[in-house]
RNA sequence: GCAGCAGUAGCUCAGUUGGUUAGAGCACUAGUUUGUGGAACUAGGGGUCGGUGGUUCGAAUCCACCCUGCUGUACCA
């Protein structure tokens, strides 16, 4: 005989979603503050727009066609299908397409927001995650490509990381263009192959790459990962080309000459980088930090770049007839904030409040006069949140981490003298009310 | 998706060649004299041993499939 079965609701999360707490907010918080603060400063303006969006608004002129329909979780209203968005960019196409005659030309706008993606998570990587995107729409200038590195390498040291600790790379789609023009790949199959295997280079190295761009190769697990099967001979070309290779496309002569404007320098040329296949037309970068990030078991892994962008000159095209050459930067938030935590030690702690203990409800003007005293004086205060034993109320008071419970019962009240304990130190000081702006201020 | 490893209490784990009512530490709850947290002591709650099916007199332990997690790899708008 089976127990009857209790049906309980699930407290398990829906996979690759996340709880997040305080203590990983207020490092978010502090970091969007400062992408805020430095967003305003470059001139950009600030937008929002709703997390569903028309599926063909955002799926059906997406560049990359490969698989326009998967990754994304839709739903069918009436007869129209919906999807929450999965980048910050796509709806950006779609608001200039709708806006385009009364925007300012070019348009700058940055856009915080949650992105889904309905696709099995990797380590670091949820369905549901936070994205900070910046772009110009609507010129061709390399000056807003430039900016974009500019800014965001303002954003990191603003959030507490050295020049050490991250680097933009840059690159651009005309060198590997013209590279597989040059050995005579025409294949596209074979070329995306191809530029992932490149996209490599940094993390396996040439010897692997090479293996990518042949037969291909095995990896520590013991999978095998089929290559773009080039030829020996043109897989020398691209390596001897590749390894000399200078910043010599137009646009990266001219985006250096504007770092150098700027005094940037905390950027490398490497041909190496890649970013979304079909998307990106021209100047490309990443950010890349340098600086090793730890599991909670305290292994290394694989962080990567923790975004990155670059010149798509046709997708707003794709609405309507509008000419808007664009280029963007998009930050995954969740990784960053993952990294900066490990990086410094915080010390944002949030204050805590000061805990006026309860010792019988008849008392209980008493306490909220004490109450709106220290609230008025913008000091954190509550009065216990429940009817327990006194001990109680210091164990909660200890929990929540508050520096100081308030100890006001009928002794102290007859003589209109509340105690203070110091929760930190446990010292302990009868005091007038009037003074207990002051003691209290003393201790946090 | 592919590969390797893992899944026993909220957390970290132990569990002998399959054998009574499955354990520890930490955490939690209640006490250790009336109004005092972080230490100590006492007592207590909590697990269909990831799930389902199978082998067996008997399964946390063996087998199969599935699910989930980690790491790598692939994909990534």
């Amino acid at each position: 005989m089976k127990k009857e079965k209790k049906n309980k609701p699930s407290k398990e999360l829906p996979l690759g979603f996340a709880d997040r707490q305080e203590k990983e907010l207020l490092v978010r918080d502090f970091i969007i503050s400062n992408i805020k603060e430095v967003m305003t400063k470059y001139g950009f303006q600030y937008l929002e727009t709703p997390s569903f969006e028309y599926s063909d608004s955002i799926g059906k002129f997406l560049p990359d066609k490969e698989r326009p329909d998967e990754g994304v979780f839709s739903f069918k209203d009436e007869n129209k299908w919906l999807s929450l968005r999965y980048d910050l960019t796509a709806p950006l196409a779609r608001y200039v397409a709708k806006n385009f005659l009364e925007i300012p030309k070019p348009f700058k706008r940055y856009q915080l927001g949650a992105v889904w993606r309905n696709e099995k998570p990797g380590p670091g990587r949820f369905r549901e995650f936070l994205q900070f995107d910046a772009d110009f729409v609507g010129t061709k200038s390399l000056q807003a490509d430039a900016e974009l590195c500019v800014m965001i390498s303002e954003i990191l040291e603003r959030c507490g990381l050295a020049k050490v600790d991250y680097i933009i790379k840059i690159s651009s789609r005309k060198i590997t263009e013209e590279l597989f023009k040059k050995i005579n790949i025409n294949d596209n199959q074979q070329k995306l192959t191809a530029l992932r295997a490149l996209d490599k280079i940094d993390r396996l190295g040439w010897e692997e790459v090479k293996q990518l761009l042949g037969e291909g190769r095995k990896d520590k697990s013991g999978d095998f990962t089929k290559g773009a099967n080039l030829g020996k001979q043109n897989i020398e070309i691209i390596e001897k080309e590749l390894k000399k290779k200078l910043p010599d496309t137009e646009d990266l002569k001219e985006v250096i000459k504007i770092f150098k404007n700027y005094n940037f320098s905390n950027f490398k040329f490497d041909p190496s980088i890649i970013r979304g296949l079909e998307y990106y037309t021209g100047l490309i970068f990443e950010v890349n930090l340098k600086f090793d990030v730890k599991n909670n078991k305290g292994q290394i892994i694989q962080f990567g770049s923790i975004g990155g962008g670059g010149r798509y000159d046709n997708l707003v095209n794709n609405f309507g007839n509008y000419d808007a050459p664009a280029t963007g930067i998009s930050i995954g938030l969740d990784r960053l904030v993952y990294a900066i935590m490990q990086k410094k030690e915080f010390k944002l702690k949030r204050l805590k409040p000061v805990v006026i203990c309860v010792f019988d409800k008849n008392f209980m003007r008493e306490y909220i006069n004490l109450l709106l005293l220290l609230r008025d004086a913008g000091i954190s205060a509550e009065i216990y949140p429940g009817e327990s034993k006194l001990k109680k109320q210091m164990e909660y008071a200890n929990k929540i981490q508050s520096p100081a419970a308030i100890l006001y019962g009928e002794d102290e009240i007859k003589l209109g003298k509340p105690t203070v304990r110091n929760l930190i130190t446990g010292n302990e000081k009868s005091i007038e009310i009037k003074e207990l702006i002051n003691e209290i201020k003393k201790i946090i």
